[in-house]
DNA sequence: ATCATTTAATTAATAAAACTACGAAAGTCC
DNA sequence: GGACTTTCGTAGTTTTATTAATTAAATGAT
């Protein structure tokens, strides 16, 4: 990427809104003094992001942060806008998709307003779900969406808005959702792998914590690393996916074609085969195995599958030079004391934990959080366009 | 890191000489094409750099890469400084220390023009070194330097400049020998990874390679992450240490505390012990273990532990991304097939490789083009004083 | 109640860096 | 030798952020 004085404003404005999402809500001058920026810029960036209707000043709010101060003339407190919905999330799960309004702040709670089943019998799946979307739709208050943010489990390319693959909605892979919903709204349409949304979920409400990596355990097990307070992007479609690296002398069969992956052993229905296999005269239901566990505490069986994530997990952290894991999904549903093991183990592969602390935490699923920082970063701040810059010389001339 | 127009600049000047060392040579009309900004501007950043005879231009040379035209106005051709050393890099070895006059351009070749071993028997090994470090210094034809790199095996916090952890040399974690070198040559003291110089010297000479794994097996067993072009850095002073990842059911103990790490199987030592264990008569040395393999291919104490480093890999391949792997070291040095075996194990963990194409490639280590990597990085382009911008206004507000 | 103090926000002038546009230089091709 | 093409440098413009100075709005002491 190459700067130029018309770039770098972007830049700048990009570092205030982040900064405001940590805060919450701050004054043009605390905002300066966080930044490092003069305050006339600072201010200048608030009062043009102001008539965009991104920010929205606060009336009653007081300035909280480190440099809370009494004295002097108080700062006009500003935060992101809330009065509005500026995005429509939507999360395409297994079986049903859900969607809600969301304001461009203060989204801490998993509110879904709307959710509808899929009807995989269709003979078309992807039309029956357009036509659901259009019911939805009818519903929303509002018409028009700065974005719509769909958040998909899978192999995703982002930047192509095609879903690769998806082994647990199949019908998603050969479908556009994207120009579907395209259709319906008439607004730009994002797509965001599942665990990446997660783990800026995570970022946004723990702003502080900006080097992780989010495992979550659910239908399938994958992940995402926060590397600087922002996702690691990749030259592939992928990424994020220890659910899938071999554990060897597992043989069973996953999904994604391969034999052994961590995700047959530690995936909802990959636990139940487990705990079947183990106890076979029980109920492989979920609840029992809740109370087996909490009862026996952690068996040498889900022990052994703990150890298996727990090394790819910490190669992972080795390689990166992380020291923090964020879990979420059904691991967490499990009695404490599977975490602790779990921690135990990604302590043990861990070389970080021989000289300091690494962090082992669990965390419920902040999904809505994730769509609008993905919506934010992408379509308020459109960061990087290195083709605009680079074409214009480079190709230009290449044609000629 | 907050940009005003003081700072962009830099930013640019980086650019075009990153550019210019994957070029080797280039015109400014050609780096002004390649990086898309305009020729005025890539003009006067030339002009500087050639007073501060950071570039030189280059005679009889003809323009090269994919834009070589015959027509018009031929360019001035450039390249980076190769008439006088800029750097003088030092490498810590095991047992000896080599020492090289290095030029900012073209070092193909390893060649180290002095080395000493070390006096690890002395009361003050560092000490001792020092004193050899004079002796090589009054051989040197230049005296003076733009910075002095060190290479150091082990755990290193570069910035701090300090050898945080090295098992094979514990003589130099007490010692503080960026200070040592700094009292023999009056010029800054830049200390790098190991495992980080070698990958950045495959990135000099692969400059289209821009997203990799190095991995290097040899007293240890260690890598490096490039990431987009650059060293992937880290917010803990370790990282690419795929070699302290334990391996379930492996039992030796590492030098680094914990047990079962795949640096225990595939160190050299750990490659002769599994030998020496496999087949008890025979002499446990190099070239017996090259003699047996070349013979019998891979045996099965072999590929167990090549199939446990390849998962730990794998494992962070899947996470970060890449689809290509570098091995240096000692498992270049034996026959094919272990490499072969390898990179087979590789891909089978590797999720790539079920969408397309996962390589794996073994290469020379390259110690001096890294070495000048790193000089040009962190000294003629001091990138990042997020501290300059933010002390500015932050900190004298704070002391205020 | 008034005034000094402190902090916030705005305005004006300055500096840095990149861009476009134009023209001179230095080759090739006919 | 002239037309053409490409390179390189100069001049003037634009964008952005900075510093310095000014106005605004609160607290606290006399």
């Amino acid at each position: 990427m190459i700067f130029h004085p018309a770039r770098i404003g972007l830049l700048n404005k990009r570092a205030l809104i982040r900064q405001l999402r940590k805060d919450g809500v701050a004054s043009r001058a605390g905002l300066a003094r966080a930044l490092g920026m003069s305050q006339p810029t600072a201010g200048k960036i608030v009062d043009e992001l102001l008539t965009q209707e991104i920010l929205e000043e606060v009336e009653g709010a007081e300035a909280n942060g480190d440099h809370a101060t009494r004295l002097g003339r108080p700062g006009r407190q500003l935060q992101l806008n809330r009065s509005q919905p500026s995005f429509l999330g939507i999360q395409l799960g297994v079986s049903e998709t859900r969607l809600a309004e969301l304001p461009l702040g203060a989204c801490d709670e998993n509110d879904w307003h709307f959710s509808f089943h899929h009807d995989a019998a269709a003979a078309n799946p992807a039309a029956a779900w357009e036509k659901q979307l259009r019911n939805v739709a009818k519903q929303l208050r509002s018409r028009k969406f700065l974005g719509v943010v769909l958040s998909v489990p899978g192999i995703v390319d982002e930047s192509a808005r095609r879903i690769l693959f998806s082994p647990n909605i199949h019908w998603s892979e050969s479908a556009d959702l994207c120009a579907a919903i395209g259709k319906v709204w008439d607004a730009p349409v994002l797509l965001v792998q599942e665990e990446r949304a997660l783990a800026l979920g995570y970022l946004t409400l723990h702003p502080d914590q900006e080097d992780f990596l989010l495992a979550d355990f659910g239908e399938g097990v994958g992940g995402a690393v926060i590397f600087g307070g922002k996702p690691l992007m990749h030259p592939l479609p992928i990424s994020g996916e220890f659910g899938h690296t071999p554990v060897l002398g597992n043989h069973r069969r996953c999904g994604c074609g391969a034999v052994g992956c961590v995700e047959t052993l530690l995936s909802t229905s990959g636990l139940l085969k487990s705990f079947a296999a183990a106890h076979p005269r029980q109920t492989a239901s979920w609840a029992a195995l809740q109370k087996q566990l909490a009862e026996n505490g952690v068996e040498p069986w889900l022990a052994q599958s703990l150890d298996a994530a727990a090394v790819a997990l910490a190669a992972a952290l080795n390689v990166l030079g992380l020291r923090r894991v964020v879990v979420t999904g059904n691991l967490t549903d499990l009695p404490p004391t599977v975490l602790e093991y779990f921690s135990g183990a990604i302590r043990g592969g861990a070389m970080w934990a021989r000289f300091g602390e690494v962090e082992c935490v669990s965390a419920p699923r902040n999904r809505t959080a994730g769509l609008v920082a993905v919506g934010i970063d992408r379509l308020i701040l459109p960061e990087a366009e290195p083709k605009l810059s680079r074409g214009k010389n480079a190709a230009t001339k290449l044609v000629k």
